[in-house]
DNA sequence: CTCAATTTGTCCGTATGTATC
DNA sequence: GGATACATACGGACAAATTGA
């Protein structure tokens, strides 16, 4: 459980901030009793006479928890440990991504080449985890964006669904959740950045063009599909930061 | 600056959380004021008579952007705009990492596929970029890491530096940020993962041999060398992981 | 459905630590 | 050292949400 400290240095030493220091603390307590998400955490006031701070401090820290999704707070209900996503990434992500929007929208540039460094660095594992399933899903995906398309509407759903699947036979967790949050920074701050009837079609018939790549197993195709899939979106930032 | 709203509203409707708003006025506020990191935003006092809320409302905000680097508090000084670092990012998941290190050091495993998978899949960025300054600085700390090794001494500020001069020339800062990011993790989740001799030694050949690849322009070397450097790491994760 | 209990959300007043001049 | 401005911390009171009797 929680060890209770002397509440008595209060505002004494050279002590660290009082947030953090509970923070820690509640932190340790996750840890140590093995918690998982969605598992409950004492009540503030527990929490308050537990680290001998006042219900401020320990709201504060809790705020700091609550922002990297590390605890989560229902109002009225309780304290809980969070899901820790990577929502702290994709906010602080965004923030900077609209700062610079204004300007010349060098962090959204960074990140395509992150989000194709990735795909590409991954080409080769994807490429020979892929299966039949897989295939058709993806396909399935491309054909309903080729539709929306034609049709004028977005497809951003199934645009954020094909690149997730892409990542799934990997088995890796980590970097399902970083796709995921790259896709969503790209998605908030670029919008509407590539909609020219021509640049949409470019762009579905790249998504068509990796699904076959991986189908056939040709990680050099497979790489080649990716650019192309990234080429629409950089040729309007060129345009746009070129002003 | 700061538009007033009526406080009438306070404890009214299906408002959001009132910390969610202020956070978000305050976020508006830096972009429409373009302000950049260690510009100076309004006192707490300042901030609660523009928005309308109280103190305690107005400091969780603050906590919530101080946990994301985007604003940053000086003691008896001020608040001003964050540095947007990606620190948010290291404690999220460092944390996810302790947690999992206790079973399975899943999160630990799944970082370093990540890693790998970004210097790989920047190879040929990286090799076409080199040149002889680059060489002799990291053939410089390669040789630092050698003696320091033979001397049984710790050499990760030299291992910190050479997977961040490694991305530099590529002239994108998220992914230094990123690469710095990840390199933090690693070492907070796995100080003493690789430390036998044997291992060590692996480690710091894996370190010249990149160098070496990459100033032979050799791409398909560099990749081989970047997969031998944690090599060492992933066979001992699986001795853990094993058990 | 109403009422009460529990828990988090917000506000206020006050005192203290910190930095600048 | 003193004065001022500011963030940090405390404690109490009440509002709002959730749950269950």
């Amino acid at each position: 459980m929680l060890a209770v400290i002397e509440p008595a240095s209060r505002h004494s030493r050279g002590m660290q901030l009082r947030q953090r220091e509970v923070a820690e603390r509640i932190k340790q307590y996750i840890l140590h009793n093995r918690l998982g998400p969605g598992d409950a955490l004492p009540t503030e006031a527990e929490l308050c006479a537990a680290v001998g701070a006042s219900r401020s401090s320990v709201r504060e820290a809790i705020k700091t928890l609550t922002a990297l999704d590390i605890v989560e707070v229902r109002h009225g209900h309780g304290t809980y440990v969070g899901r820790l996503s990577l929502a702290a990434l994709v906010e602080s992500l965004v923030f900077r991504g609209l700062l610079s929007r204004e300007d010349d929208y060098r962090v959204l540039a960074e990140l395509i080449e992150v989000r194709q460094t990735v795909e590409q660095g991954l080409a080769a594992s994807i490429v020979s985890a892929f299966d039949d399933d897989l295939r058709s899903e993806l396909s399935r995906l491309a054909d309903q964006m080729d539709e929306r398309a034609k049709a004028g509407e977005p497809f951003i759903e199934q645009d954020r669904e094909f690149h997730l699947l892409l990542m799934k036979p990997l088995g890796n967790e980590l970097i399902i959740q970083l796709t995921a949050a790259f896709w969503d920074v790209h998605a908030i701050v670029a919008p509407t950045l590539h909609t020219t009837p021509e640049s949409v079609r470019e762009t579905v018939a790249a998504h068509h063009a990796i699904v076959e790549a991986a189908a056939a197993g040709d990680r050099e195709r497979f790489i080649a599909a990716v650019e192309a899939h990234y080429a629409p979106v950089r040729r309007h930032l060129r345009e746009k930061r070129g002003l």
